[in-house]
DNA sequence: TATGAATGAGTGTTCATTCAT
DNA sequence: AATGAATGAACACTCATTCAT
């Protein structure tokens, strides 16, 4: 059993700037209600009016937790992925194999994904709007980077495959892009034809991915599923 | 040499409304155009007289050949998504058993991403935002789910494992998420410490997942590898 | 040495509404904090809670004290032409000739305005908004009607030229802003090419604009335009 | 007869940005609906929709013509101070002395004001406010700063003084700042006790002031103090 | 009295789309 | 068919003021 937590420390965010200490209750329903509108209907087609309307606050309220609507999404994505990262380093915690491991991590995404679809669907769009270099969004640049980072870290440390050696990070993204990729027919590919992918199948065959991505041969894994 | 071209009939686009066949020349233009100005700029971010001015026309001859911005984006998409189908077929049509096909398709995929990282772009940026309901996205959706039927229809031909069965279309998404998702790294996450993976990498670890997640264990495909 | 304070009584200044003298400490520094903030930044562009930030209280704290933003710019000008007066009728006391007056009375504004840089800006600034209609301003229009109203008195008393009469309002505007205007330089046009006048060199200038302006050796001019 | 204005060649204003010589029509009617609502209300109090509803257009076309609400101020501002500085060398070539000259100039800017009590009223406001360094309101600082540098090529060209030398700028600012002053009287001081003074009156008045300014005639003060 | 969180009307600007020419 | 000027709905954000504590 492994503690991992000291491996990735959660980073201080620096409290935003917008709020000093207000309300913390405000803060939450606002959180709350930009995950609900911003899930719904997308972060372009979302009003900070309708967010606020959800808060049940007043639309100038909303600029005293938070800077910008930009700001609000950031703060959302930030939350996501500190959660995402806890739910990974957790399961990570107990593994005793590197296959294990993978296995852990793959499915805690999945459970993550499930339990919160809201902030899966903003993760999935920041990730389709993260290619362009506006300036802008370097900042959600940055949280997906550093739940990768935490990735990297957790597939990395023993008993890792020696020959992936600081491939870590490649291998992490590779495999987040993968997980979040296969996930992803959850929500774009509703209809007929095709049931959600169960947790049960999807968790083997990333696994596979991943052993084979790395060079291990797929057989250090498949005998200790036996 | 089997052709797969009748397995999904290229379903006649509706003439686009805007679209009296006018001048084609033009049309091209303004799709290049946008698929360069989308592509580095992002969907939203974009303005339609950008666009006009790459394509070296008057704002309002736009409407002549396109109903709206989004109709443009459709179009693109479905470019996009034809040629994305088209080399599929091309690279399974010379394959002989399964494995080999799932290794042609991601290989297709893969080549086609990086022979046209602007269209990838745009379909990942697609990709995020379909998971809203919002009713004008429908279109392109359904240019997606287009393609995943093509792959399902590429995939669960023969020589397909017998227990592929139907559940061809829920593998072929699962697949084309996957393949999605890790190649999105080629671009959102530029920077040290993670080159781009190279194909021969990702092929071998994609076919992995897919025989994995179907059952069929790896080993009917490793050792034809070898 | 004349006593002028008797032909200008200070009109007792119909006690704000917004303070129910309070803590006077803070209203004073409520009114410095609003002098640097206005001349520094502009009347529009400053905003209370710049104010109350420089005077160390809380935003709330400034309604107590101020019925608006516009009431404390009231109190401002009010405060500026009090004290301008003073200068003004303290100069003006121990003059034996009216062009003696004259002079003492520019020099007041102009040492008043170098003393004052910051009521000057914002005496400066009130000048040029006051030429709009808008009922909000009548208040301020006042302030300078009763500086105008002072000077006349001050300029008209004897031993000033009996042609003068009840011209003395006239002047009174008429001289206070040539003053004003002349001195305007001082702030507006830094820059090479021109220091900022002497004294010395306005006050004389000035005095020669009043005598010729009331018909006094008008002649002084009148010839050389023959 | 002195033709001045090859001394002071109009700048050829760079073409405003937003205006790809649009409609001139258009424009005009901006400028004119400009005038007349910043006259009226205040550069900060106009709203931009006042404007085009004045002028007859959508918001919309506003921008067309124009970068900015301020973009409007600025050339609304130029085309005073270019008229002002027309009528000041017209006015100015027919002298033949300096004091008529200076009286030219005088009579002239007052005529202006006179006829152009819209143009006025934004000039003052201008001033006011140009105290600020705020970095937006460089460009207007500019106009005002190219009308002194014209009065300047005026009044120092021959026959001035010769102890005038390179003192034309700063004579040309104190001036202009003083016949600015006294003729703001005529509108923030309406209202009885005092009747516009006339320009008769004015002139003379002013012309005394400038030639006690430049050290000639002050003589024609100074004994009077004896 | 003092506070500072809450309010919401108000505004400059953008941009997809239309339409007269 | 092509143009590009005109349109106006939409929206993020500000800030003077209020009010519960």
């Amino acid at each position: 059993m492994t503690d991992w937590s000291f491996a990735v420390p959660i980073p201080a965010q620096p409290p935003r700037k917008g709020s000093r200490s207000l309300d913390t209750q405000v803060a939450a329903r606002l959180l709350a209600a930009g995950r609900k509108a911003f899930s719904e209907n997308g972060l372009y087609a979302t009003r900070v009016e309708e967010i606020t309307q959800l808060a049940g606050i007043a639309k100038g309220t909303f600029y005293l937790y938070f800077q910008s609507k930009e700001d609000l999404i950031h703060a959302i994505a930030d939350e996501a992925v500190q959660e995402l990262g806890l739910v990974c380093r957790r399961a990570a915690a107990s593994t005793a194999s590197w296959t294990e491991r993978l296995a852990a991590v793959a499915r805690a995404h999945l459970d993550f994904f499930r339990a919160h679809p809201d902030w899966m669907r903003i993760l999935h769009q920041l990730r389709g709007m993260l290619k362009f270099q506006l300036p802008e969004w370097q900042a959600l640049r940055d949280s997906l980077e550093r739940h990768v980072g935490e990735l990297a870290a957790i597939l990395g440390a023993p008993p890792a495959p020696p020959k992936l050696e600081d491939g870590a990070v490649g291998l992490a993204r590779v495999y987040f892009g993968a997980i979040s990729g296969a996930v992803s027919v959850w929500v774009s590919c509703e209809g007929p034809g095709g049931e959600h992918p169960s947790p049960e199948s999807l968790v083997p065959a990333l696994v596979a991915f991943a052993t084979a991505y790395t060079g291990e041969s797929t057989r250090a894994w498949a005998p200790e599923e036996g």
